[in-house]
DNA sequence: TATGAATGAGAATTCATTCAT
DNA sequence: TATGAATGAATTCTCATTCAT
């Protein structure tokens, strides 16, 4: 419909009215979803209620129904911008990294910043850790998805001398992971992720130790 | 049958009534509160219904407020049932164990071994990782208690020289705790903690290389 | 069954029980009504909960059934309980006075001293003023068999010239009524019936007023 | 639709629906009000079912959550109703009365109309007779205001000649609420106060006789 | 599109009453 | 008789969702 008004190129007051309806759907499509995020980021989904979501982004409840369906569908909304934060994350950082040891600890800090810094990737933590009935996540996905990638660098890692050959990659990567699920996890219950970054600065040393050469040589 | 029975003793029949009714009374709690943990392992505190835990129990509903006043003593009871667990196996380890590193990896496969084989434990984590108004635990306070004792640990490994001098005792501490932390999630997420204890296993060589002095050297 | 015992005249140890028990029975009965007075006399009926009945009087709630069948039988008896002694004070006083006046003066001092002193009483007056489906008391029955009573009282001033003769007996029976139960309503609410006796004390020159002649002669 | 409105005159349609959707939930409010108002003055405070009141004014009882948060605002709101009306015509009243006795009687005259005809007053006055946790109410104030009131009015009488010299001020309003409340209660327990303003005038040469000088000497 | 009001299906909680001992 | 535990029906409150404007 829209569209088609524009194409006629008659009443500019209405193709104006149009596209300024747009960009205010946009608006409020954005302010729902932050403010969505920042309830998601504080309460269980089951706890948080839409109107907490209606005060936080200044949208009325009934309008969250024109442009989410519900709120199933607004979680999953924000489920899936986490995915397309990190994701962008991910790529970006892999594509400057070189060495596979540097590249993982690259990666981690990375992710750990934007972690500490959005709370729509902190929403979609949040909700990726309470499956149910009503989300029905493919939450594990990522997951997976993140450990084959660091096997990856990891393998990398030993073929350009900065993981130990003696390293199981596999079971690596899957420790690596556990140290950044239990980093985060921790990070959240002590102060919603702000020490996150730090707390992943600590941590790097023993993971270097558990990864790398240097001990044996 | 009163006069009966006073001939028998000094007031058996009360006496016994008394008795037999605690352990009625007793068998209901411990129901319920098996009953209200595995709900509780599966789902969010606000999405438990005390219907799923009645059910699951056994027991009715009303008989609930007799004996927990409301949904939330009856989680915060589990959480000290929890706490109460958890410090029971770690006493008994601390007893057992000698060397600092032997010590910390037992207590790390005793608590994987407990968590996933009892209910009510996996339930208190699952509680004690989500705060809010109606619970308002003190769930950090185990958490730094455990990282005070793995420092401790940590540190009498030094000395006994299971672990590396040049190790920093507390950052190792925290490490540890966020490698449990992170093998606790993953284990939930992927099969409710059933395969805690052969990732903590997998896990063990990695902690150790990180902790230990090279072996090698 | 007790009586029976008693006749056959054996095993005294029995016997005795049984007086015991029978003792025991009445203190537990007076107990009881004592409390629920108590109870009664502060809250509604249906605010009013059996358990604070229970905990008031030191009887436990099962108990309750045995001596009175259910909630609304024991209020029942509370009220009987209150006619009772009101009814005792009507005629005691009644019994020694002589003039009209006087004698009216004094019924309402006695029953405004009885108010103020017996818990049961008020219990009473607050159970009676809450008609309802469960009570369906004939509450009314002491005011009218009361208003009868005062207007007798004044036809005897009005003959011994206690009373002016133009008042008209029936319309000054239904005012001082309204006076006592005003006085009643009043004081229940500032004090619980503290200050009854004051107040009607404070209201009786003002009664006299309204009815005796001396103004004109 | 919303072009062609834009064009009639400045935002008229939002406007009108604003107005429209007040309209509708005012009238809401006022049957909600209204209806629980039925129930009230029926029912104790306890008694009363949310369900009744909801059945009553028509309204689902879900929505007298969103206009009154729970049952306690709901009777608060009554209260608050209440007091309006009766100072209401209190005010109106005693800006027309002149002499101190006369504005007297005409008070009692028209808050007894008031009162037998209004079924919120009537409401508001058996909850104020039920202190409790839930209301907390400062029911006694509008009483010691209206003593206040009638003492001065009787101080005026006492000058315009009115009332008696010997008449003691503040017993004698004490006395007048006496015997206003006692003709309230009596008649709602006799028929839900429609006989009240006759209860009152039958009440009225008493009262005169009480407070006047012996018009006759 | 946006809004505030309305609705109804649950959810937790309460409490009189009953029951086994 | 007395007791504490158990039960279930009712009651209040909550909240996602829908609707009229």
């Amino acid at each position: 419909m829209v569209e088609q008004q524009k194409k006629v190129g008659v009443e500019p007051e209405a193709r104006r009215t149009a596209r300024v309806m747009q960009e205010r759907s946009v608006s409020t499509r954005t302010n729902l979803l932050e403010g969505a995020a920042r309830v998601f980021s504080r309460l269980t989904y089951a706890e948080a209620r839409l109107k907490d979501v209606a005060d936080e982004s200044g949208i009325s409840a009934g309008s969250m129904y024109f442009h989410f369906g519900n709120k199933a569908d607004l979680a999953r909304a924000i489920l899936q911008a986490q995915q397309e934060r990190m994701t962008a994350t991910l790529t970006e950082v892999l594509q400057q990294e070189t060495s596979g040891l540097t590249a993982l600890l690259a990666v981690s800090r990375q992710l750990g910043q934007l972690i500490s810094s959005d709370v729509v990737v902190q929403a979609g933590i949040k909700l990726g850790m309470q499956p149910g009935p009503d989300l029905e996540t493919d939450a594990k996905d990522p997951y997976f998805e993140w450990i084959k990638i660091a096997a990856s660098l990891i393998r990398q890692g030993i073929e350009d001398g900065s993981v130990a050959p003696t390293v199981d990659a596999d079971a690596a990567a899957e420790y690596v992971n556990v140290v950044l699920v239990g980093a985060q996890v921790l990070s959240e219950l002590e102060d919603s992720w702000a020490s996150l970054p730090q707390r992943l600065e600590r941590m790097k040393p023993l993971l270097i130790q558990a990864l790398s050469v240097d001990a044996t040589s």
